[in-house]
DNA sequence: GAATTCATGTAACTTGTTACATGATTTA
DNA sequence: TAAATCATGTAACAAGTTACATGAATTC
């Protein structure tokens, strides 16, 4: 359902061709969700098929023909709709293939979990990083989708990232700890 | 393949039917990750095929005959493969729904965002009482599962999600105020 | 006698991934 | 002229969810 309503949103904000769409994704939008191209352009077909969007065929300067979508009101109320109505089971991070291998790894051989954890700790350092370098670039998310008015949710998706890839950090740094206290 | 190599793994520390596994799942292994029955039965006929576990047909004391798992020379050897070949690219909670919803909720009505997060930050609250009060009952996951060895493992995970719920907690709290922020 | 627990599954569907197909236009 | 960018997709597969089917034994 996420994909779903992230491309009807995304389309309310402005109509778009799957290709915009995917190129959104890649640029800003998977700090929030992430998609593939044969993703997005099977659920444009299941919107189109709904009623929720529809297109027109565009010329385009430079290859094929561009197929833009837009938001229709049928769409607008079913984004509203599933805004408004509950969040349901919006289970967060409870399926991590990090700790299905740590816990594994006491029956692997020894320095497996900690070899695990700590490349894992490289990469929780470089999302950091990069995120602190995004933030940099807001303005240029900003003006990509949503206007001035959606700053400060930018900066809420932003803070989020950080404070989780800095409770990575901790995690795998403490965890480093014990396993090295094990081994005396 | 988290969800076979769990299923290898946990087969790989005492023999177990699709129903144990299931329970084992339910109580305890949500730490990791998390698997419906129809999902169990299916990777465990998908390994059988493989000869990475065979199964022998048991009398049980109640209800139908048992089908007891138990792995092979060869599961065995694939489990140890993949504990000690590349985690590969274990993307971490790259998709988030809360933030979807955050994001697209500045097109919808004011509030809300706001509802959104306060019902997420009673979540986060009630997850870290949760693991709480699951750290009492330590021991018992550990005879569930691993023996004494395992103790230090089952920490990890348990630190993890502390952790992670701290900073979401963290992330609720902040973004709460920024969002009281733009109202005035 | 009803509800719970034990035990194994199937079917249909949704969501996400990987690999491939096609072809035009522009830039280096 | 080769590579990159523009643009739309299909097919096959893998993983996860929801709903249903069946039936024995035990506990309330």
């Amino acid at each position: 359902m996420s994909l779903r309503m992230s491309l009807l949103g995304l389309i309310n904000l402005t109509p778009m061709s799957g290709y915009d769409l995917k190129k959104f994704f890649d640029d800003s939008f998977r700090f929030f969700w992430a998609a593939e191209t044969s993703q997005i352009y099977r659920e444009l077909q299941a919107l189109e098929r709904r009623g929720d969007i529809d297109s027109r065929s565009e010329e385009s300067r430079k290859g094929p023909r561009r197929k833009v979508y837009s938001i229709t009101d049928q769409g607008r109320s079913a984004l509203r709709e599933w805004l408004n109505g509950p969040p349901g089971d919006v289970d967060e991070d409870f399926r991590n293939e990090v700790l299905v291998r740590t816990f594994l790894s006491a029956e692997a051989e020894a320095g497996v979990a900690g070899n695990l954890i700590r490349s894992r700790l490289d990469a929780y350092r470089r999302e950091l990083e990069h995120l602190d370098s995004v933030e940099a670039r807001l303005p240029e998310f900003v003006a990509l989708a949503g206007g001035d008015a959606s700053l400060p949710y930018w900066k809420i998706a932003l803070s989020r990232g950080k404070l989780v890839a800095q409770a990575n950090i901790e995690w795998a740094e403490e965890s480093l700890r014990v396993l090295e206290g094990l081994k005396k």
